[in-house]
DNA sequence: TTGTAAGCGTTATCAT
DNA sequence: ATGATAACGCTTACAA
């Protein structure tokens, strides 16, 4: 590869005049620039970006931190921040935890070492562990708050939820019991489980406000705890219940697991989940779920890290509202 | 952030000290280094990659470059690479192209000035577009083969198509439809169709050897092409049809296709995918598909790549075998 | 307008 | 065992 030094050799030229060509500086005489450039294509040069980077102590490249690219709404998010990264001129370093804290803090320390001028993360690691890395580049967390002092955006779970169980009691369901992700399990290894609090909140206020699960109160199941589903399903007693999932693949497991059964789905028992991925359009019944507008969402979050790269402040607490949307599993 | 010189000055000792205490080379006194380690830690030293990847000419990072993250066979494939890199100390970065050849150059030079130290593409350019990049480090082409000089790893898709016919033979249609993804189209657009081409062929072969579509020959939609796919279909005059689709993504397009005008499946007419995405076990009919071993092949491309990486030969071509998954759907 | 040289934070070679 | 210094390829401030 050509470098800048055998360009100035060839050219018989410094340095110095190599790099105001070809960085468009100013105080260059047009004829030895036209020189140097035709040069310049000549030898096919291209610039060394890691030596840039360390002259310029910028990288032009931004960590992403998620746990896996399993959830399609993940993929999604990924595709679309390294879509609008690419035309600014990023790049993108992908670490997957895959929910581990340890290999979070491990992919933090990573991205800071290989300098990276900014991290997007889902993170599974709190704020405990976040005031120990002492980070010292814009950081935008996503989905799962840190702390007040770094900037959070996600969805406003709480209130989607909430409104989920007024739809769901608008279709007449009596009962709604939440599937969600093992929280008390999370919450003892001292993991990050804001969203999944944020929509339990939701769900508890949904109820109450509902007159919802009367004389229960809240049913929550934590993980794919079929056997607690059956066994709180025929508690009902021919009351019509639904089941409302934390997320869209937990949505599709409880209702491949009554379709499985026979129980028909929304007939016997309605199933509502979170996310809209995709595929949700395939199953059968489709699934009703809540959504938002993850591109806006995408490059919002991209819009605001180039803020504070670029020094500027940004809000701590930004939340997009979610949407019904209506498919037959209720 | 500390550098190996504030270091030096604290202890008092020359960089190159403080360089044989960080990184366990030999010549150096326990004594020293021991000290010097000492204030490593209690200044939270941590090495700037960049300025390593300059001294060293290797930046421990690999690039990946794929069409988008929408399947979910891609996202899987991406998520293991990435955990199997982490693993060993490389780093990921991720370039999106969208299919579009022109995103792929542009994504190829950006890696190359990144000076990433291997390269995985899911190519969308040809021979010729790879000529004139003149890549001068290691590249591992998947799914589609660019040249006989390039590396290829894939799977063995023309005796899989070829092997689903028989299978679908069995199950006593006397028709399969394929539909293939707009193939005419790329190849005059001067994209790879490698893969898409071998599909096809495997179609073409199984078709004749299990006299299949006797007196229509080949029976080819490209692209969704769903008023096409009825004609076809009606065009049976009641013969035992099936749908046999290039991708997974595809075959629930059509099997949803088929749904909505209640024609059933496989009742009516038999549905066949390839990719075995993880989702076609929540649609119902489950689809039946063929699938090969992800994960063996990402440590396969992971391996390859570290060894050419380390001088060493690697095989032009491997293919992975697939096998039919089998589900309701035929 | 052009050249020079220090600096970015490492690694590596050659003295001492 | 330790130190000094060039080198990696670029940017940038300053000098000519």
């Amino acid at each position: 590869m050509a470098t800048i030094k055998d360009i100035a050799k060839l050219c018989g030229v410094s340095e110095g005049t190599v790099d105001r060509a070809i960085n468009d500086r100013a105080g260059i005489n047009p004829e030895t620039k036209k020189r140097i450039m035709e040069v310049v294509e000549q030898v096919n040069y291209k610039p060394d970006r890691i030596a840039q980077s360390l002259a310029k102590g910028k990288t032009r490249t931004l960590g992403l931190i998620f746990f896996d690219l399993n959830n399609d709404f993940i993929a999604a998010l990924v595709d679309t921040i390294e879509t609008i990264a690419k035309e600014k001129g990023y790049f993108i370093s992908l670490v997957l935890t895959h929910g581990i804290k340890e290999e979070e803090i491990k992919g933090i320390n990573y991205l800071l070492e290989r300098k990276v001028d900014g991290i997007i993360v889902f993170p599974v690691g709190k704020q405990s562990d976040y005031q120990e890395l002492k980070i010292n580049i814009p950081v935008i967390s996503i989905y799962n708050k840190i702390s007040d002092e770094i900037p959070y955006v996600g969805v406003d779970a709480q209130s989607a939820m909430r409104d989920a169980i007024g739809y769901i009691a608008d279709c007449q369901y009596e009962r709604v019991i939440l599937v969600n992700s093992s929280i008390t399990k999370k919450v003892k290894s001292g993991l990050n489980v804001y969203t999944l609090q944020e929509r339990q909140k939701g769900y508890i206020e949904g109820i109450e406000k509902n007159k919802i699960n009367e004389g229960e109160g809240s049913l929550i199941v934590e993980g794919l705890d079929f056997r607690r589903m059956d066994a709180l399903y025929r508690q009902g007693q021919g009351k019509k219940t639904a089941f409302l999932c934390i997320c869209d693949v937990f949505a599709l497991e409880v209702l491949t697991h009554f379709r499985e059964q026979a129980i028909r789905v929304p007939e016997d028992v309605g199933i509502m989940g979170f996310d809209n991925m995709s595929i949700r359009k395939y199953v059968s019944p489709q699934l009703t779920t809540l959504g938002y507008h993850m591109t806006e969402m995408a490059q919002k979050i991209f819009a605001y890290l180039m803020d504070m790269i670029h020094g500027s402040d940004i809000p701590k607490d930004t939340s997009f509202p979610c949407q019904i949307i209506e498919g037959n599993s209720l």
